[in-house]
DNA sequence: TTTATTTACGTAAACGTTTGCAGCAAATCG
DNA sequence: CGATTTGCTGCAAACGTTTACGTAAATAAA
């Protein structure tokens, strides 16, 4: 079986490869006779143009990468949806890199990528990352990237982000109107801006409404669920005057729930929980729980399209086209007043 | 800025291209006094070898695609995980394709990775596929290619799936042990094998306790959502003998959730529900739900592991390699005798 | 010494595509 | 009618890497 390719082609239709590929891109240095043969045949052998030696000339490889910290998880997965759609409409490809939300994973995977394999990138930084210097060097290698939701303050570029603040601080004041006095926070590492900010928005919402803050509501988890069990079960036996939690991550507020039924704790009667989340069942739940709900979807469509804009132009992705979404705050049984 | 590639570094080492190439491979013709300089400048100029030059030129890509209808479904995305490893791990690269069920996409992605930019294909059919020719012709092109779950038994390669004849049976011996006597099957397109085979182990299951099959039971879901809700009410109204379901997808059995809880049906007191699901909060849902849960992440491993060998010796899959594991059944509130 | 063999490197030809340049008709213009 | 333009096509050089082949020197065998 002879390999079929622009050659192949040439020899067979009597004409240059030269003339083959400009009639295949439609060239009109080409005659519309000579396009219609060529096309014919192209179609009849099924030819299709090797993609590594049109990206090699070209220097384009038409695909990005995504960088994220996993997949299984409701948020990042309707993200790599709407980043797939607005990649497919554009002609590109997508290529799907998981860090674990581990350092040294996003560096080996971020170095690789200058190699020219895509022509830019879009990335949730992981949580355990905090020196940016492999991500500077993309600027170097002129691969522009594009940041969501897990966003990298330091480095120069577009980010695309949820109002984080206001989610925290609505979230807040939701428990405090369902009646908290003792609303702790449950977040992940706190190098996240993201996490920050929805930190601020909680210590806001107390102070304005007159509730002293106390480090000691404020927990962090970690990666693994079950330390996390671990961690909130301490945490609501050391004070069993919290009335209200505030879970920064989906992951945490389903361990909250477990970490009640344990313990015999009814949620909404004696703790209220709401908590970040994109899971469709959530009003399913014993008891349905409230969220603060992102819009995964939008987000990861809107950052494709922000990177695909750049890429065409061959330009870096400038933070003056950041990109800010409202989440969507769902009350519901678990902080019934 | 000048580019950095093995010419520049020739140049600067005052040696041949070939050399430093050799070098960079640890090649044995090449002097250990030699490979350390190279490999010295390479460092420190931070050279990354251009990932098209070099697939162009061995014809090979270090890249598996993988075609699936959706991510954002607990299943779907754990099997990613497991494929993401295991290529990670063998220093290949995953390309992300969704069909959404859409049988035009597929086709047209199929038809595009032809052109090489893939050494190897992972996929799970969409429901709405019937021809399989766009699937033949990957064979011809010398591409490999692994079923997992949504197989294709028309195509003669390996095949990832679990024992979903077993699982069927078992799910409807469940219901009927907990008291159930007229159990519906709710599934999608049924030109699926795997959808073919859960059906046979339900009515399998019914016959051999007793039952009368009975084809007023047996739902066909579509895409959409809002309209499963819709059959499935219509269902349950116009059959209030149901005291049993058994949802061959997740999605199906949440909606069979929001109508029980519209038309105030009581589960599982009036009626009971088992579905397969890779939902981690299945156990909180109101009530927990008893669920088949398949194990998504081995599936994606192996499946990739399989194409990943076929790749590396060139040669096509054999359906020999044909791997089936098991899926787990647990039983929860929502089918409780 | 001569003749193999090994070691270490360079030369150059691929891989399949794209594209600047040139050529060569036919058509248009002065 | 000669000069210039226009429309179409071919030639050949890239893109960066890998690798078969050649070769010169050094070592080993005779």
């Amino acid at each position: 079986m002879t390999p079929v390719n622009l050659k192949s082609l040439a020899k067979e239709l009597n004409m240059s490869i030269a003339t083959v590929s400009r009639a295949l891109r439609d060239s009109h240095e080409v005659s519309e006779a000579t396009k219609q043969r060529v096309r014919a045949l192209a179609a009849a052998r099924h030819y299709e143009p090797n993609a590594y030696a049109s990206s090699l000339r070209r220097n384009i490889s038409k695909t990005i990468g995504v960088v994220i910290p996993k997949v299984a998880n409701h948020f990042f997965a309707l993200a790599i949806n709407g980043i797939e759609e607005a990649a497919r409409q554009a002609g590109y490809h997508v290529l799907i890199y998981l860090t674990h939300d581990d350092y040294e994973r996003e560096v080996s995977i971020v170095q690789h990528l200058k190699g020219g394999r895509v022509d830019g990138l879009l990335m949730s930084v992981a949580s355990s990352t905090q020196d940016f210097a492999h991500l500077r060097g993309l600027k170097e290698a002129n691969i522009p990237i594009v940041f969501f939701d897990r966003v990298c303050a330091e480095i120069n570029t577009a980010k695309v982000t949820t109002n984080d603040y206001e989610s925290g601080y609505q979230a807040t004041e939701h428990l405090i109107r369902a009646g908290c006095r003792h609303i702790a926070h449950l977040l992940i590492s706190n190098n996240l801006s993201i996490g920050q900010f929805r930190q601020q928005g909680y210590l806001d919402a107390l102070m304005a409404h007159g509730h002293a803050p106390d480090p000691g509501l404020i927990l962090h988890g970690v990666m693994d669920n079950e330390q996390n069990v671990a961690l909130i079960r301490e945490l609501l036996l050391r004070r069993p005057d919290i009335d209200g939690i505030f879970a920064s991550v989906e992951r945490l507020a389903i361990s909250t729930y477990h970490v009640c039924k344990e313990l015999g704790r009814r949620i909404p009667e004696d703790i209220k929980v709401i908590g970040f989340s994109n899971l469709e069942a959530a009003a399913l739940l014993d008891p349905p729980l409230s969220t603060i709900t992102q819009p995964a979807y939008d987000i990861g469509r809107e950052a494709a399209k922000i990177l695909l804009r750049a890429v065409e132009k061959k330009k870096a992705v400038l933070p003056g086209q950041s990109v800010v979404l409202e989440s969507a705050l769902f009350a519901r049984r678990s902080t019934a007043g």
